[in-house]
RNA sequence: GUGGCUGUAGCUCAAUUGGUUAGAGCGCCAGACUGUGGAUCUGGAGGUCGGGGGUUCGAGUCCCCUCAGCCACCCCA
């Protein structure tokens, strides 16, 4: 070999290995669950788009990170920045056949080419989900419903739901004569809990040029502490005769109050005027999800209402809510609560491999294994037997069956059990229904 | 995209003021122990000191560039 190839992965990108890629499965399949539990249903879509399908949607930002080029027929294609872009442009090309609402789930690995840090990459995966084609507040409470068993499946139970609503804040900055300078203001306003009302002042000023009577009438809204219910009583106040604004109040009231009774515990469920998002298409509702133990990693569930999205690739009204799970994010943080299990093996069980000879009764006894449900891995070499128990020990195996020339003389075979350290006699028989019951038991 | 910190074996880290053939622990492979795992001992594999260039008699060590990681800004999952 002249020049051997250093092997490596791109900034961003990544490799996952067999114990992390488990996991991975394991999150994903208990999303799956929790969306099909409400009756969303699985699409697809292609990671590359036409470029004008995905420009100008989510905000500037989004655009330059855009991973973009000419194709080998001299297109312009993008690889899609999130799923909620691709599902409006889905939605728009495919209503007619599926009719509405369409509840769907999404789970999908997007790009981004933005600068790189710990829970951050550039290939990351989403698990989206989505109403689209309602208006109606029930689809908003759900979203956040299925927010919150989620992360109750995958075992947390220190989060915080913030909810807020779009239409509230420009109630607010229409009341203020800040309307045209939305985007600007809310993007100062997102700021406010990472920066401080100090700079976020400042960044109103220069980039909204916004007086400084109309900040702080502004902040005082962000800063609204307290109960869902005097945080709304106050909110009422600032917007001032807005209808928008009162609309959205309305709407937070109904939510915080249906979710509650729905049984959410309160404390998960928080009213936050000042969260804002930064992607434009928002219209309404607006959540962002937080691990109280790891609240620096950023949201790990976000979404919220876009009732005109869809109208930029279509003339129908296909108003749509829903949210997006950040897989690795969450893996990330997993990780680090020491909430990932440490198996390396999907298998219940490894099949000691003794001599050549008797390879056809290992395939048997896996097969006859297998057909009951149970994961057999049987060692491919017959290796001593300390090495076969040192590889099924280091990865994770809970069981070992053992099979050699003795046991398969006397027609049954040894289970040892490599958690708790001891081994029970099974028989050889037709069906091995009672060793693969006993396998079974001790895994669920 | 901007700024800061970091980069030695798969992992965690050593290596006097620049000075010969770059070390340790853990892990991996093998043996002691040819049918019973997390122990012990012995041996082995594995590094172009992230990569490239420069200064120097001499660079892991100093300088520049580049790549990657972490942090902040920005934004977001």
């Amino acid at each position: 070999m002249s020049q051997r190839i250093k092997p490596r992965t791109l900034k961003g990108f990544r490799d996952y290995l067999p114990q992390a890629m488990l996991a991975r499965e394991q999150l994903i399949d208990t999303a799956r669950e929790v969306y099909r539990s409400y009756g969303f249903a699985p699409i697809d879509t292609p990671a590359l788009e036409y470029l004008e399908i995905l420009t100008g949607k989510g905000s500037e930002e989004t655009d330059k990170q855009l991973y973009k080029f000419q194709d080998h027929g001299g297109r312009w294609v993008g690889m899609r920045f999130d799923l909620t872009v691709p599902l409006a442009r889905f939605v728009a090309q495919h209503y007619q056949q599926l009719g509405a609402p369409i509840k769907r789930y999404h789970i999908a690995p997007v790009w981004r080419g933005e600068n790189t840090q710990r829970g951050r990459y550039r290939e990351f995966v989403q698990c989206d989900f989505d109403t689209v084609g309602t208006e109606s507040l029930t689809a908003d409470i759900e979203t956040a419903l299925v927010i919150h068993d989620l992360l109750r499946a995958l075992g947390f139970q220190q989060f915080t739901i913030r909810v807020n609503n779009r239409r509230v804040l420009n109630g607010l900055l229409e009341h203020l004569g800040l309307a045209e300078q939305a985007t600007a203001v809310l993007r100062a306003l997102d700021k406010l809990a990472k920066a401080g009302p100090q700079p976020v002042a400042e960044e109103m000023a220069r980039t909204a040029r916004a007086s400084q009577e109309q900040i702080q009438h502004v902040l005082r809204l962000a800063e609204i502490q307290g109960d869902w219910h005097s945080v709304l009583a106050q909110a009422e106040q600032l917007v001032g005769a807005s209808q928008v604004g009162r609309q959205g109040i309305e709407e937070l009231r109904r939510l915080g109050q249906a979710v509650q009774a729905a049984g959410v515990p309160p404390q998960r469920l928080q009213l936050d005027l000042s969260i804002a998002r930064g992607l434009d298409y928002y219209t309404g509702t607006i959540f962002e999800t937080f691990l109280d133990q790891l609240p620096g990693i950023g949201s790990v569930c976000s979404g919220g209402r876009y009732d005109n999205l869809v109208e930029v690739y279509s003339p129908q009204h296909l108003p749509g809510v829903g949210a997006s799970l950040g897989l690795d994010r969450l893996l990330a943080a997993m990780e680090e609560l020491g909430m990932l299990p440490g198996r390396a093996t999907p298998a219940h069980v490894l099949l000691v491999n003794f001599q050549e000879q008797d390879l056809e009764h290992y395939l048997a006894i896996a097969a006859r294994l297998r057909a009951q449900g149970v994961r057999v891995d049987l060692y491919p070499e017959p290796k001593r037997m300390d090495k076969q128990l040192k590889y099924a020990d280091r990865r994770g195996f809970r069981f070992a069956l053992i099979a050699g020339p003795d046991e398969l003389a006397a027609g049954h075979c040894q289970l040892k059990d490599l958690q708790q350290r001891r081994s029970t006699e099974y028989p050889l028989d037709e069906t091995l229904q009672e060793l693969a019951q006993a396998i079974l038991t001790a895994d669920a």
